[in-house]
DNA sequence: TATTTTTGTTCAAACGTTGAAACAAATATA
DNA sequence: TATATTTGTTTCAACGTTTGAACAAAAATA
């Protein structure tokens, strides 16, 4: 079968009698080339059915022309959509894109980044681990010199470009909702602080209440995983509080989903009774009864950013271009979850 | 900064005062080189902080130990739970994993796999994208000699290995299960029988009908997409029927969503007056109310059987070994949607 | 016609690693 | 002690492409 021996350059160079070098200059439209020849090439290279080999162009250019891209878990509206952007608006200039999934743990997220770098991608764009707390591989990433982007989960200890929305004034805009509905006791469930957009939720939160003249109460935030375990266990807790809340505002969605699934079960009416407020607009958002109001982050905007900061940094290496810190806007997108038809 | 320069196995050798070639032995840990060599090579690689040019590894050895998989999209827990384990099988055997998202596009499916091509990986595993029905791109991955393994939307006449569920059977224990239940009009949300899958729940579901003694109208067996919209159309399309069926069968979950979600709007009891079953058993099928009837496919399964047959074809290349088809059991997991309280 | 410039191509080295073959030295076998 | 074997290393070419320099021929300028 033809498939065994791939065609090479060397082998259209043999077929029209010149060298390989012609025939590489002819490929990549060197201006010094005749048109006749570059046709003749093109036209044989096709015949043959040529294809460059990546790997030795990678070699002699010190260019692979592969991204690698880090995320906790595809499994989510949120991440998938980003990367598809991130490929779209790569794979326009040429590059490829190679996803490695965390899971979350600090450990996979190690082996990732050292696997991207022994594929010699020419850059990296991630979100951390929630479990990360040590930058070591980041740092060993920045110390080769590979452009690196972070969105969503960065930390600015790192000091490198990061795009991601305004978690602060998003805590802001929930409560000054939740403010509107007319709830007094809101409680937080919360990401864990030591990852900065959490902590900025958090910040958020309590500013918003203050600035709203509500008292903080600190049994009203509890930290945790987020997961819909999470929420179920903290909703629990929350309802055995003498003095219940009258809305929850969570800091992810499947969280909130685990609390509404509580509330049900102890028929306490949402928005009516407590009204819950979401995280990161996932797709079941709008889909569960009641719908759960949720904060989109515009997450195609982010990976579209996130990209072309990369495209950026690659176009113009070690140019000491400013840090690029990109805080797109957030927006509420407000459902049945938190509407008080009383009002 | 020391970052500029990579040092390679030269500097290492330069160092010591050998050759590069005896470095390179000593780090595959050749049995010829002496012990003393290969800790002082080891000593001075971690000292200059080494780190293999898999680019130059890979062109020579003529192999990249890249894996590209093709999914259509990473946003559900199906494909994305597959590919975290064919991650874990390959990155165990020192692969590395490139996804590429087709978006359920053929363009897009094409130009994934030309990218893949291009970065020279040693495989593919792929699902076909829902609207494919050229092969000539999966046609030309196998005239390449590269292996090829499809999961779950596979297609016959390609004649490759696949790793898939017994969708005519699954269709077989949905019917039984209805009937169970007591329902005799039993319709069918189906997927496009031009993908081999849903053309095999579809046969599936004929054949049970008839099995146990049920007349099988063709307007109960409506083809889509399954998105939600879908179901919803469809679901609506049913209600109008003079004679409305006692059951649903979606051969997607979204679709059985969608369903559900119009089920409720008309004030329609599920399962009490029709009863629901989905396939894929994601995630949300046990958040909703009432939860949903759905065929678990053991994703981790389907993920861990394809990345070792892959693994087996990179063993022994251009051996003839006989084709694959694996076809894994699946499981009914019986939830409200369908268990009728009067049985 | 002599000289410069332009055009189209070839030459040769490089990218970093690998592995077969060659080689010398050390050790074992006769 | 002479010869064979083993051990540890070096030599060298190769993987496929790219690129700057060199070169000859053709075209433009003087």
């Amino acid at each position: 079968m033809a498939s065994k021996k791939k065609t090479t350059i060397k082998d259209i160079a043999n077929v029209l009698g010149i060298t390989p070098s012609a025939v590489s200059k002819a490929l990549s439209n060197h201006p010094r080339i005749s048109d006749k020849t570059k046709t003749a090439v093109l036209q044989i290279a096709q015949n043959l059915n040529y294809q460059p080999n990546h790997l030795a162009s990678a070699l002699r250019k010190g260019k692979s022309n592969l991204v690698g891209v880090i995320i906790p878990k595809a499994n989510s509206h949120f991440f998938s959509s980003i990367i598809e952007k991130i490929e779209d608006v790569l794979n326009e200039k040429g590059y490829n894109v190679i996803i490695a999934q965390s899971n979350e743990s600090y450990k996979k997220e190690c082996k990732s980044i050292d696997a991207l770098l022994y594929t010699q991608v020419d850059g990296i764009i991630a979100s951390m681990a929630n479990e990360t707390v040590k930058l070591d591989y980041y740092e060993k990433i920045k110390s080769k010199g590979i452009p690196l982007i972070l969105f969503d989960r960065g930390e600015n200890d790192l000091n490198v470009d990061y795009v991601g929305i305004d978690d602060y004034l998003s805590s802001h805009m929930v409560i000054e909702h939740l403010v509107e509905q007319g709830c007094k006791r809101i409680a937080h469930i919360a990401g864990f602080s030591h990852t900065r957009i959490y902590k900025n939720r958090i910040r958020g939160y309590r500013d918003a209440l203050e600035k709203f003249g509500l008292p903080i109460e600190e049994s009203l935030i509890i930290e945790s995983n987020l997961g819909i375990e999470d929420g179920r266990r903290i909703m629990r807790q929350l309802l055995e509080l003498k003095n219940k809340p009258d809305a929850v505002y969570a800091a992810g969605d499947y969280a909130a989903l685990g609390a509404l699934q509580v509330l049900q079960e102890n028929h306490i009416d949402a928005p009516k009774d407590i009204a819950l407020v979401g995280f990161t607009n996932e797709p079941f958002t709008s889909l569960v009864t009641p719908s759960i109001t949720s904060v989109e982050q515009h997450s195609e905007q982010i990976g579209k950013v996130a990209a072309e900061t990369l495209l950026k940094r690659l176009g113009s290496p070690n140019e000491k271009v400013s840090l690029n810190k990109l805080i797109l806007p957030a927006e509420l997108i407000i459902r049945s979850s938190s509407k008080k038809v009383n009002i």
